[in-house]
This record gives structure tokens, sequence and C-alpha cells, in this order.
DNA sequence: AAATATAGGTTCCTTTTTAGAACTTGTCAA
DNA sequence: TTGACAAGTTCTAAAAAGGAACCTATATTT
């Protein structure tokens, strides 16, 4: 497989690999959730070259998870928006912060908290069965092929989870 | 910032980026979670160079995600295992493969899913508050600097989110 | 009027990563 | 004795990223 073919395989997970996979994208995404808009301001906290930037907000408004929105006229001046779809990527952000939190903080802690403004409290991320509501770790999953998937996936599944 | 120093950044973000941020990573990180364990089958499965592959597992060991296991003696060979680390990354991958599953799908749907054992459905993940324990999604989360970093985390944070 | 600033790029050249193939090492089986 | 196997390492070529300078349209300053 090669990497720029990733988002024809059949996995969700290279699938999405494809849009949010490449070095300093899921940075610039995550400045997104900052309220960061602008060329200039991704460029100032990232320090990544203007080539990389182009080229990964280019993909991410290709993909739909941003969007260009004037926010002046003579000369044009656009920024860089989530969309819906955009937004919706803020479980796996949340998952990946908040596994930095435990596991790579130093003795200062976590630098960022994030508040539910809902309970107004501290918190981190769980995640959960959508079924039954409980509480999942990957023990508690088994995979399987989809039906319309069946006869024509028949190696990606190693025999141990089948 | 240099990629190379992503893992000495004062966000978690970052910091995990460090670890599993690289391309071909988070797919190797996959096929563990499916039961992979070797490096012939991660070649194999993912057709990614053995250069690379090597790199990124001796990277994944060398930050505690995997561990080596000898399963012969005379000639050694050693497998690659999820550490109790690794498998926290779980809900990591749960939230791209969810989004991936509904953004990115063909006709077809999903190719994998996922059954919870304990209630025997066919589920996906979803995000919760770990005070409360309600869904949440991203515009219900407000996000401040830790006690502990505040003065050296000035400029992290964009007017717009403070 | 001329020079400078600004936002959002593009171009050019160098360095680092990745791709692709061949070679290595220790052991076992035919 | 030859070949196979697992898990690499080494080599060269191609692709991606880093770094600096340049471009464009407009607005502001001198």
């Amino acid at each position: 497989m090669r990497w720029e073919d990733l988002d024809q395989q059949p996995c969700s997970l290279a699938r999405t690999l494809a849009v949010v996979g490449d070095r300093w994208t899921l940075l610039i995404l995550r400045d997104c959730f900052l309220g960061v808009r602008r060329f200039d301001a991704f460029e100032q906290r990232l320090g990544v070259t203007r080539h990389v930037l182009t080229d990964r907000l280019k993909k991410l408004v290709s993909y739909g998870v941003l969007y260009k929105s004037p926010y002046q006229e003579r000369p044009l001046r656009e920024e860089y928006r989530l969309s819906e779809k955009g937004l919706e990527l803020h479980p796996v952000i949340l998952g990946l912060v908040g596994w930095g939190d435990k596991h790579m903080s130093d003795e200062r802690g976590a630098p960022i908290i994030h508040i539910h403004k809902s309970c107004g409290q501290e918190m981190h991320a769980t995640t959960h069965c959508s079924v039954c509501g409980k509480a999942i770790t990957a023990k508690d999953i088994k995979v399987e092929v989809a039906t319309s998937w069946q006869g024509h996936l028949d190696e990606f599944l190693p025999s141990k989870s089948r």
C-alpha cells in the first residue's frame, strides 16, 4: 500500500488518516479548536513552513473538514473554519490529549484543562458504548467484518481476532 | 517548532503525536489491536518498507506502547505486543474509526463492526464527561490553562478561547 | 509620490524521510 | 548442500519537509 492510496483502503482508520494523518495536520486542527483561523496565525503558532501549511489547509478544505470564509474584501482575505464534519473530529483530539495528559505529562501535569460547560467541572473524556452507555476499554470489544463486506475482506482480519 | 521536538512541547496533543504521529504508526497500532504481533505480518499487511517498520516499532517500544516478547529461542524471535499504556490508546483508534465510518465510507458502509461483548450489540464509541457522565460534543467544552502552568503558557491560548 | 506594512501565498534550493531492492545472520528442514 | 525463514541492515533513488527569498493587491506612513 502506498500512503497516497490510504483513502481507498477498506478500512475507516486508514481513510481517516488520509485526511488527518499527515505531519502537522492534527496540530493545525488543535489550533482550529482553540479558535485559530488565519494562515499567519497557524504559521506563527506551529512554526511550520508556509509550503506545508498551504498543502495541509488545502487538503482539509478539499475533504470538507475546514471551509474558507472571507473576513474582508479588497484585498480578499479568507480564514479557515471548522465545518460540522470538522467539529466531529473533537473526540479524536480529546482522545489524543487524554492519553498525553496521562502518559506524557511532566511534574507540572496537564498544561490545559477542559471544563464541561453544563456541569462546570474539570473533566476528561471517557469512551462509552453507544448502545448500552457503559464505559468501555479495548478488551470489552470484539471486531467482525460487516455483512456487506464479507468475502471482500478475507485477509484483512488476522485469524486471532476472527 | 521542529517535528522532532514535539515531545517537549507544553501540549499533551503534541506529546502524544511525538509517539503516534509519524506516518504508518497508527496503522501499525490498528493491526496490534487486531492481534498482529510479528514483523513480517506487519510488513505484508501494510506494505510499508522494512526500514520504516523497524523505525516505528523501535520508537513504540522506546515509549512503552509496545513491548517485545520472545516466542522462540534459537534463533531468538520476538513479537511486539501492546502494553497497558498501548491498550489505553484504544479510544484514539475508536475515535478515528468512528469518524471514518461516518464520513469516509462508500455505499457498502463501514467494513468492520465493533461488538460490545457485555451487551452483545453492534456499537460505536461515544465520548462522555468523566464527571457527570453526559455525552459531549466540541461545543460543550471550554479550555483553560491549568493553574500549575499559568504564566508559562501566556501565548498558547489565542484570545478567542480565553 | 515613494516607501513600508500586511495577508496569503509561490519559488527555489537544501536536508530529511520514505520507497524499493538486495544483502546479512542464525537456525532448521529437505 | 541447498534452500527457507524471521527479523532485520545497507544501499541508492524519489518524495516530502525545512528555510529563505520573492510576489500580489491594497492600505498606511513618510
